[in-house]
DNA sequence: CGAATACTGTCCCATGGAGCTAAGTATCAG
DNA sequence: CTGATACTTAGCTCCATGGGACAGTATTCG
């Protein structure tokens, strides 16, 4: 339960960026270049080749080069850890759904915004 | 696919901390104080006070302070919101599972009843 | 060969994160 | 009133992150 931690640290602060974000979003509809994942950014390529590297390092991507094109390629095994964290959590939180219900049984003020 | 892009920044990278993952472990089998959060971390309480003020800020929990102590409570709807995300990504991935096949050799277990 | 393309390497800079200590405030117990 | 408890505020380090500029390397094209 608790010794994956330090890859789940590297696996969530790479989804807490947007524009990380929207490269996953983007290679979740195939493998892609460094500058066509690059293009839709208003960032130097050197700024972004850091996040590259960030999603690389934390197991999001995986990335090879031929010629001098790098091609990069959405990895699935961090969904599981993420899904596997969630799944923990909600287990802890519906094991004691009961002693909840005075906070969360009235709707909430948030949008649901989903 | 990409407004709340604001509010996923501060969800996700509250996760990318262990002790912030492991106070909402602890927060997940129910409300507890400050100094009963923190005494399982070898921390100053200024420097875990701010773990709780981002976990405030995120909208990961709630806090309310009853004479002097501050109670803590968990959210359910930042879960929510990177559940969304998870599925997002998901759906985009199944799109085209395909044309992926030459990577992902493992079967993919489909989600299992959120 | 020479030029364009696609990265890559190096350095700089500002901000923010994660930790600390020390001192302050506000209950609560006696 | 005094003292302990439970935070809170302030201010300080150190390092990582996210951005930039600029120059360099390595392919590919004409």
């Amino acid at each position: 339960m608790g010794q994956y931690s330090e890859r789940l640290n590297g696996i969530f602060q790479a989804l807490a960026d947007p524009t990380r974000r929207a490269v996953l979003g983007r290679l979740g509809k195939g493998p892609a270049s460094i500058s066509e994942l690059a293009k839709p950014f208003d960032m130097a390529l050197p700024s972004f080749m850091k996040h590259i590297h960030f999603l690389e390092d934390s197991g999001w991507i995986r990335t090879r080069k031929e010629g001098r094109v790098r091609t990069c390629t959405i990895e699935k095994q961090p969904f599981a850890a993420v899904e596997a964290w969630l799944s923990e959590q909600r287990a802890l939180w519906e094991g004691r759904t009961d002693r909840l219900e005075r906070f969360v049984t009235t709707p909430r003020r948030k949008d649901r915004s989903s």
